[in-house]
DNA sequence: ACCTGAACACCGTTCAAGT
DNA sequence: ACCTGAACACCGTTCAAGT
């Protein structure tokens, strides 16, 4: 009868992704992770101090696998490449963005990003000043986030009745749900457009500043 | 001896309110807010129908102290103002964000303010599908939330060889860190500056692309 | 109509013990 | 050095009972 591999932090680790990808982040418990390796809840503990570090070396080994833009002239390519690099790798992982806003510290991982990323802008010819704020608007768009806050509703499809009682209360968003909905029957719509649209506008404003050797003294 | 004033949803939802804004949605709990109401923790469950719709109906009871933006004309102002004053209304609860953020459907206070924001542009003569983008765009932001994913560090005060290890590894984020600081002591960020500085950068853009009469297609 | 009490199936984590 | 077992102090929620 074979002995069961030993644990290690790496398998638990691994584990807890796979787990988390599978059933998110909610379900994710240290009592479920421990079943999953066929030990018992208390053996985890040897590998991670407590559930939040578990959680820290989740979000680093994720943040790990975005790779590096590199830059070649043009910063503008460059963040642009890098961002969506970032979004590519988190959106592996449904779990990962609410979980890394819950993070309380930086870890080496993250502050290894942060000073890869900030790298693109100086060397562009940003000045600290600019590159400062700038990141800040770019803020959770530089891991690739979007900051939906709900849902799109999807192809409206309801009783007749019900679609004039939206129609009378909310004719702007039924106006503007689907703007290019020639049938009743729709995507919603392209995440990817609508990312890398609101990243081009930033983009777009982030050079007209430069250009302008915008100061914010 | 007088009796217990009887519960009621509105009287739960403020406490619950209350205590959130005290200890954190985290410690938010069904039995500590029964305790908080002197009451049986099944008690709440004649009130709401469970803990998700209590969230609900925290969330809803904020959005709706959100004050409206009025249209004089001018899309910019207007809707400048609006998310001013959803990120005023907001702030007051530090929970709110996450717990909004948490919420599967629309509730109808949810509808009537995302009505109200996609009206000011269409009132401004932006088209529908400009509108759409633009709202994409402005995302959480509409809500007034800045979508900060890690802290900032606040001023750098370590032990000087630890200085010397950041300053090997991180060069650009400590040359971007306080690009104002001439002494060593430091506020950290404006909030407000960053967050009105992004949502001008976005503005901008937004007038731009009416301005040119830009369109998806 | 509203509140209670006991119970169930979960959590994260401690401590003392085993190998 | 690593894993176990029992226990503690929590969760949300059910069900059947009380007033």
């Amino acid at each position: 009868m074979q002995t069961r591999p030993r644990l290690n932090r790496e398998k638990v680790l691994a584990t807890a992704i796979a787990l988390a990808d599978e059933l998110g982040s909610d379900a994710l418990s240290m009592r479920r992770l421990a079943t999953e390796l066929d030990v018992v809840p208390m053996a985890l503990y040897k590998h991670v101090a407590n559930k939040e570090q578990l959680l820290d070396g989740m979000v680093d080994t994720v943040i790990g696998e975005i790779p590096r833009a590199v830059f070649e002239g043009e910063w503008r390519a460059a963040v642009r490449q890098q961002v969506l690099y970032a979004r590519a790798a988190l959106q592996r992982h449904a779990w990962a963005r609410r979980v890394i806003e819950t993070r309380v510290g930086k870890s080496l991982a993250v502050l290894d990003y942060i000073e890869a990323f900030t790298a693109l802008f100086l060397a562009g010819g940003f000045t600290a000043d600019l590159t400062h704020h700038v990141m800040h608007a770019l803020s959770g768009r530089m891991w690739g986030f979007t900051q939906e806050v709900f849902e799109d509703a999807g192809p409206v499809d309801l009783p007749p009745e019900m679609m004039q009682q939206m129609a009378m209360r909310y004719p702007s968003i039924l106006a503007v749900a689907h703007p290019h909905e020639d049938s009743v029957v729709g995507d919603g719509c392209d995440d990817q457009f609508e990312f890398e649209f609101a990243l081009d506008l930033l983009l777009e404003g982030f050079d007209r500043l430069k250009q302008q050797a915008w100061s914010s003294r």
